[in-house]
DNA sequence: AATGAATATTGAGGAGCATCAATGTCAGTA
DNA sequence: TACTGACATTGATGCTCCTCAATATTCATT
């Protein structure tokens, strides 16, 4: 996946009628798209849950690698992804990395697949 | 993308808190991954949005092709994989092919993500 | 400074996917 | 039966992406 011009969700949602009120513009599904390709993803979907069912609805790195099952560098690399397409946040304390949602990120994606 | 072990999306979503209730299991994300990857593509999204706004709720093949661009094998292919997952339904009536919404899957997936 | 721990980045291998040209299938028609 | 039109399938090509090992970076501790 290529992240360069990735942009937040928030900015795709930003405006815009839901998909099924009127055809939409080949700008639009673009943006769309990659925001969904984000979550699209079973380790990244995974990571979302952990997250948001965390103490704090945050966790670190630390926490996140054994339940997911996979290597560091890999789960470093779907953060970054989420992160990237504006559902996650970080804040590094020590050497710690700390992951939380981004309110209404997953809500804004959510509101332009509701039908009607 | 393999389809076979392909379900739609009701089947997905029968149960199941939305993502961020608790954490998911593996076998429930890779289902969710699945839905989203059938609708994590511009010019599917683009067609499901042609199908939602036309007459009827439906549309044929050969309205579709010239909308989106792309070949008409290419959008036959396009219009499986959103069938297969459940979000379109085929109906054939001579030699036209009319698809239209399968009411609710849409739904079912935003529901998914939504924050509590 | 040197060491160790937590995380990020790089590079590579392999699987998956979008797309098209060519071909196949099937219904309607002459 | 042959032919035409609408759509589906097959096969091939190139790109995208998931994953890991190796390495780099950054911060705290000694």
């Amino acid at each position: 996946m290529s992240f360069t011009n990735m942009l937040p969700v928030s900015d795709v949602v930003a405006c815009c009628a839901p998909l099924t009120r009127e055809a939409m513009t080949a700008e639009h599904a673009d943006d769309l798209a990659r925001s969904l390709r984000a979550i699209a993803d079973p380790a990244r979907l995974r990571l979302i849950s952990i997250v948001a069912a965390s103490a704090n609805q945050e966790a670190c790195v630390c926490d996140l690698i054994e339940p997911i099952g996979l290597s560091q560098p890999t789960v470093s690399h779907h953060l970054k992804i989420l992160t990237d397409a504006g559902f996650l946040s970080r804040s590094k304390r020590g050497t710690w990395a700390f992951y939380r949602l981004v309110p209404g990120a997953l809500d804004s994606v959510a509101r332009l697949l509701v039908t009607a």
